[in-house]
RNA sequence: GGGCGGUUAGCUCAGCGGUAGAGCACUACGUUGACAUCGUAGUGGCCACUGGUUCGAUCCCAGUACCGCCCACCA
């Protein structure tokens, strides 16, 4: 059956992903060939819940492109992929689905039946962003899918594997060296999910914003003289003062405050400064202290200091030694628990005057006055900002007024309110405003293992191209701050840690109990809960409020850890996962208590590890490991990464750290980073500007080659990737080109028999051999630019090669040689030539060439594993490249003049040689039939002087003239020669000027010299005839 | 504020010491033994600006301007 005029992509795509599938022609060492090195990719696993967009479609096939070429290529090679868990993506997803069916709300299902129903949803999406990856040709070793939650405890059927054992191995392992610890924080929490972020997860965005400035009085009703100086000393405003002017953005975080802090250096203040002011609108004193921080040059000089809700004032209060106050709970609303106001500030009092305290008592402190209990913090900020108008303490400003209907003029007094650009952080998830909270939480001790990670690219144990991307990598790693792993959440791997009473609270769970059961016995019933939790808090409250953790794989082993702790006489019991506080743990020593026995209570950790902690250990996390299993000996470390430059810190880095902290190797030799794809205008993609290019649109438009092509010819190093339709068009029909080129071949009998040959055959036409060297030329080059991950110069090789060189001219060339002697030799080569394209191409556009090899000939092999060549450098004749260059120029020349003097194309013409070398007599003789089609000659005659009325080309070492008489516009010909000639003028002034500077010949290379010189002459010589030429016509007309 | 990049044909980009290239777009012609998803020919550039190094700079260095991106706690 002939072949069709195009390729059927969305028919032959499916078709052939199958026998690709079917046969298993990607698993791990596929045509691995033996004493060949082992070539491995981790693909970055995309959440599991997500679909392809254009920066996997582009990344992706970055990495099958080296995937396949290194197949091809013999060596033992992986391609692992996988999907991540995605904690937070994947619980909004599914509660956002979860809401659209009606269903119950997670909190209304509890965390079991959530859980179950999130994996449900992930055995749901899960094949979708894995047949779209097969869709764009990914060859993943498919029967090695991995995902980072496999083998959790809740994990459903099919989901075993041991990822999961994995990241709590790490934890455990790295609980234990230090390198995790837990401590009450200041953390960006987002309000909207309820947990802490990461800074990698927050995005500080400009917004307009305003600041307030309001006046704390100093108690007691004193005064001081303020004074203001310029900076030559004198004094520009000198009054007396009863407060100290503060400037805020964020009122409502006023409730909280501990202090007001100036600069020691700042001369205005210091004669209040360890003098008190009373908070507004609240009943608290709090005291005017000094600190490095505040900015003399600022505002006011004098900054509120709010230790649990500002990360600089956070760090002021530690080292002032201030309490903080957290006033929001954990959606960002005013605290509506504990105590009522007047009860929580008078213990506030007496904390200030020094009563003794700890971090849990101030914690559960809530210093929010009644009115602004359970407001929106933003709803919260408008009151604040009202009643300290209403009772007179903002700063104020006059204001001249014109009266509209009497004209006067009257002078107002207003509050100063700047309209003020603001930086504000938002949840990369949420989009909401993420507020500093003080909480419990986990983190890693990056700056411990932060030297190896930092060392293996300093020394080029890993590589990272392009190179800046080093430069960023140091920049963060070398200013790394501790990194907060836990996370609010359901969905993710949950902290091994079960937390039991400190021996202080044992000691105080004795007394408790104690206590109670006198109680009890002396009423003769049994105490109510108020009562029984009254006498837990008068306890608990003078113990430490840090647990004892137990950090182990499971509930067996840290039940074990806590025995051993707590000794024999002990009764170890777990709380119900979803409750716990220190309070309550406590309150177990009024349950189970017998004979003599305590029961220590132990309540896991709720909180769940941050995703990108498991996707930290996915290299070899993916290969078995803790099991030394013999993929993570051949695979591991791993040969390359592609991603994205956007995850650098998120997961590059991470990984780096975890590795090597784990098992103390790189978990890869070379990152290569990329930038985000965007449309052709530059603009990031996004839904709201609609300018979303969706791949599966696009393969099912051109096809996934075209697609791939197009993304391979975009991956410069370093640059931005501009994703243009027109140029995914044009790459489509550049496989249609090469498809009609074995189109061609077929209907010429190349085919015939063909069997796959890896050397080319013993040719005889300049031709022939012309292109056999061509290929070779071609195919180290895209070895090499594949070696450098020059995708886009690899791409741009094939794309000349096929179209420039094999499709526009060896099969012009080649027609009329079918016709001759060398009809065999030419079929042979250029069945062999088209095997090359289509080899070459084939990591790039797997598809098209995988159904061309079957088209044309007797395969031994799929094409995905065919062997890549290495073509031998003596294939590149270096007589029949320069004949052939010769010739391909003659033509372009011939073709040129024809048409700037408006030959018609398909007439005819005679050519006449006035001139020629002996090279070029056998530049002609070899190729005449060549030239003679494509340049549209019709005979050669040799004459000695050129005929009149002709135009004249000029090639090496020859002159032809085509004689016109009456068919040529004299004046047309004379302006196309002096335009040529005005050219040559210019090259061979440039040429002449730099041979004639005598420091030229002196301080530059020999050959550079030599290289003028050969120019110089070749262009005077043209230009020689073509001057001829011009007086020849100038004779006529 | 700190860091990293960019500025080359109308557009999107290569090139990065020897006098500028591609694709797309545009113009003219064209069914020449595969291909109109095509062919042939052509138009189009003080390679951002200013200095410096060099025999020679689009390319190296310094500065300027503009444009991106990342990081950052000015209340």
């Amino acid at each position: 059956m002939p072949m069709e005029k195009t390729f059927n992509a969305a028919e032959a795509e499916a078709r052939i992903s199958k026998t690709w599938l079917d046969t298993r022609a990607f698993r791990a060492g596929a045509n691995a060939k033996p004493g060949h090195p082992a070539f491995s990719v981790m693909i970055p696993p995309p959440n599991v819940t997500g679909s392809l967009h254009m920066g996997h479609a582009f990344n992706n096939t970055l990495q099958d492109i080296l995937t396949r070429w290194h197949r091809m290529k013999g060596d033992d090679t992986l391609w692992q992929p996988g999907t991540d868990h995605a904690g937070i993506a994947t619980q909004m997803v599914t509660e956002r689905e979860m809401a659209k069916n009606g269903e119950p709300s997670r909190r209304d299902m509890g965390r079991e039946a959530f859980l179950s129903r999130v994996w449900q949803q992930k055995a749901q999406s899960r094949g979708t962003i894995i047949g779209q990856l097969q869709r764009l040709g990914a060859s993943c070793d498919w029967d090695r899918e991995a995902f980072t939650m496999s083998g959790a405890p809740n994990a459903p059927e099919g989901e075993e594997g041991n990822f999961h054992d994995a990241v709590i191995k790490v934890f455990v392992d790295m609980y234990n060296k230090g390198l995790i610890y837990r401590g009450k924080r200041l953390v960006n929490w987002d309000p909207h999910f309820e947990t802490a972020i990461s800074d990698l997860e927050v995005e500080n965005t400009e917004v307009a914003g305003h600041m307030w400035h309001f006046k704390y009085r100093l108690a007691g009703g004193e005064t001081y003289e303020y004074v203001e100086k310029d900076e030559n000393g004198a004094v520009t405003l000198r009054e007396t003062r009863d407060y100290i002017s503060i400037a805020t953005t964020r009122p409502e975080t006023m409730l909280g405050d501990g202090a007001v802090a100036v600069h020691p250096s700042d001369e205005r203040y210091a004669p209040i400064v360890g003098k008190m002011v009373h908070l507004p609108l609240c009943d608290r004193l709090i005291p005017i202290i000094t600190d490095e921080y505040p900015d003399p040059t600022f505002g006011s000089g004098a900054v509120k200091i709010t230790g649990a809700h500002d990360f600089n004032d956070y760090a002021v209060a530690k080292r002032a030694n201030l309490p903080c106050y957290r006033l929001m709970d954990t959606r960002a609303q005013m605290r509506a628990d504990g105590a009522p106001y007047a009860e929580a500030v008078a213990r506030a009092r007496e904390i200030a005057a020094g009563s003794p305290t700890n971090e849990s008592e101030v914690d559960s402190l809530n210093l929010v006055p009644e009115k602004y209990r359970g407001l929106d913090r933003f709803e919260a900020r408008k009151q604040v900002i009202a009643d300290i108008n209403a009772i007179g303490l903002s700063v104020t400003t006059l204001i001249k007024e014109t009266d509209p209907e009497t004209g006067s003029e009257h002078l107002r007094r207003e509050p100063v309110v700047e309209a003020k650009k603001i930086m504000q952080p938002f949840g990369d998830r949420s989009k909401v405003v993420i507020e500093p909270m003080l909480t419990d939480q986990w983190f890693v001790d990056t700056a411990k293992i932060v030297e190896p990670a930092l060392d293996a690219v300093r020394t080029g144990q890993t590589k990272i191209i392009p190179e800046s991307g080093e430069k960023t990598y140091y920049h963060w790693l070398e200013n790394i701050e501790p990194w907060c792993i836990s996370r609010q959440i359901w969905w993710g791997h949950r902290i091994p840690v079960w937390y039991g009473p400190n021996l202080q609270m044992v000691e105080a769970g004795i007394k408790l109990r104690a206590e109670h059961d006198s109680q009890e016995k002396l009423l003769g019933r049994s105490l109510t809960a108020d009562e029984r939790w009254a006498i837990i808090d008068k306890h608990v409250a003078t113990a430490s409020s840090v647990p004892q953790e137990f950090c182990a794989e499971n509930k067996d082993k840290a039940a074990q850890l806590a025995q051993e702790f707590y000794g024999t006489n002990t009764k170890i019991h777990f709380q119900k996962d979803d409750v716990w506080s220190l309070r309550s743990a406590a309150g177990a020593f009024t349950g189970g208590y017998e004979d003599g026995v305590n029961t220590i209570s132990l309540f896991r950790d709720p909180d769940v590890l941050d995703t990108w902690f498991s996707s930290g250990l996915w290299p070899i996390g993916t290969l078995g490991w803790p099991e030394q299993t013999p993929e993570l000996q051949k695979y591991f470390p791993t040969s390359t990464l592609i991603t994205g430059q956007d995850i650098i810190f998120f997961w590059v880095a991470r990984m780096m750290m975890m590795q090597l902290a784990v098992v103390n190797e790189v978990p890869f030799k070379t990152v290569y980073l990329h930038g985000l794809v965007r449309d052709a205008k530059g603009k990031k993609m996004s839904k709201s500007l609609g300018n979303v290019i969706d791949p599966l649109e696009i393969i099912d438009e051109y096809g996934a080659d075209a697609l791939r092509f197009a993304n391979a010819a975009m991956a410069s190093l370093g640059g931005v990737l501009k994703l243009d339709t027109a140029r995914i068009a044009g790459y489509r029909n550049f496989g249609t080109k090469l498809w009609n080129a074995c189109r061609f071949a077929e209907m010429n009998g190349v085919w015939e028999g063909h069997r796959t040959q890896t050397q080319p055959p013993q040719a005889s036409a300049t031709v022939n051999k012309w292109i056999i060297g061509e290929t070779a030329k071609a195919a180290a080059e895209v070895s090499e630019a594949l070696e450098n991950y020059r995708f886009d110069q690899a791409a741009d090789t094939l794309y000349k090669f096929v179209w420039g060189k094999v499709c526009d001219w060896y099969v012009e060339f080649a027609k009329p040689l079918f016709d001759g002697e060398q009809a065999g030799e030419t079929r042979e080569t250029m069945a062999w030539v088209l095997d090359h394209c289509m080899i070459l191409l084939h990591p790039m556009m797997p598809f098209i060439t995988e159904e061309l090899w079957a088209t044309t000939g007797t395969r031994a092999k799929l094409m995905v594993h065919t062997d890549w060549p290495e073509l031998p450098a003596r294939l590149i004749d270096a007589p029949s490249m320069a004949e052939m260059t010769w010739v391909t120029t003659l033509i372009d020349d011939i073709r040129s003049a024809r048409a700037q003097v408006h030959v018609p194309a398909g007439l005819k013409l005679d050519l006449v040689a006035t001139a020629m070398t002996e090279t070029a007599q056998a530049a002609w003789a070899n190729n005449a039939p060549l030239i003679q089609r494509l340049a549209r000659i019709d005979t050669l005659t040799h004459t000695t002087t050129a005929p009149k009325g002709a135009i004249t080309v000029a090639a090496e070492g020859a002159t032809f003239a085509i004689p016109l008489a009456g068919v040529i516009d004299i004046a047309e010909e004379k302006a196309r020669l002096q335009k040529t000639l005005d050219k040559l003028a210019k090259e061979i002034g440039g040429l002449n000027g730099r041979l004639k500077n005598p420091a030229f010949a002196a301080s530059a290379p020999e050959e550079v010299v030599e290289e003028c010189r050969t120019n110089l002459a070749a262009r005077e010589d043209e230009a020689a005839k073509l001057t001829a030429a011009m007086t020849r016509l100038s004779e006529i007309g």
